[in-house]
DNA sequence: TATTGTTATACTCTATAACTATA
DNA sequence: TATAGTTATAGAGTATAACAATA
């Protein structure tokens, strides 16, 4: 397979490449709407989800830094918080350091709720089931091996029902 | 390198796993907000974005077909389109075989700000461009591969500034 | 009568400001 | 005094309902 090159003959073979095309995938009429109907399936709000996905990359951390982390104002980490906490996803835990500060932590509900959140997600568009079995295993292969490259490296997927 | 299979020796190299590791890399730290912020960086609301990526995808239409596509009511592709139309991105077009349908379709800034939007989209996260050239090559020639492969197909992306 | 699009209004989510408790 | 988190309130965005024009 050749290198194709040059102006005219088509986008560079790059990782930026590589990712236009999954934001194009993304971005399709099938998909751009997956986050929302994630969020929607658990009762939460985009908001919510997205502390849920930070809380469960970042683990226990007090609402300070997710405030930090999803720049936004703590107030807002407050609401999203009481959301979380009265569905039973997370809880607040005081710090044992520091009696200002309290604690977030997901639920064993929580984490459940992020496997099902990332299996919504990760439903694949119709056009990348269309490549070759051979094509899907190097895809998988090449970003399995991505997410061991992240800084802290991110937990492969988990594809099965729950932990 | 051998095929790794089995319960206990990792996820299924699928498109399934693909996706989901897509999934991961889009839902991470760095990247969960990328879309707000293109449709912040263009003066647009999220909804305004997904109207214009999807009038872009299937070119000149009704309002009506748009409110379809985005699962909204009329009056919500109304709010939109003005925002839009205010914008100088797109613009009403009065159907020549039915006088109640008015068609929406981008203007040529319309265009330019799809473009600037899937610039902004598409950054890659910092896991993917750690890999080798040459296995970033190969990702990007399979996801450029799967566009084609889309229903209807979908244009490689547009890296350059601007139509 | 049915359908397209608009206008008017209410609701949800998020952001801003003032407050309490602890350092 | 400075910081963590909460409460109260206002603003932006979206959804719902009633309406005018055309089929």
């Amino acid at each position: 397979m050749a290198k194709v090159r040059g102006s005219d003959a088509g986008p560079p073979l790059d990782g930026r490449t590589a990712w236009s095309c999954v934001a194009a995938l993304f971005m399709g009429p099938q998909n751009h709407s997956r986050f929302n109907e994630a969020a929607q399936e658990l009762g939460l709000t985009a908001g919510a989800l997205k502390a849920l996905l930070t809380i469960h990359h970042h683990g226990e951390q007090p609402m300070r830094d997710l405030a930090t982390a999803l720049h936004c104002d703590a107030s807002m980490i407050t609401q999203i918080v009481d959301a979380l906490e009265a569905r039973g996803l997370a809880e607040r835990v005081p710090s044992p350091t520091d009696r200002r500060v309290k604690l977030v932590r997901l639920t064993r509900a929580g984490h459940r709720a992020f496997d099902r959140a990332m299996a919504h997600l990760s439903v694949a568009p119709e056009a990348v089931l269309r490549l070759s079995a051979q094509e899907q295993a190097t895809l998988a292969r090449l970003l399995l091996k991505a997410l061991s490259l992240a800084d802290p490296p991110i937990d492969p997927p988990n594809l099965r029902p729950a932990r």
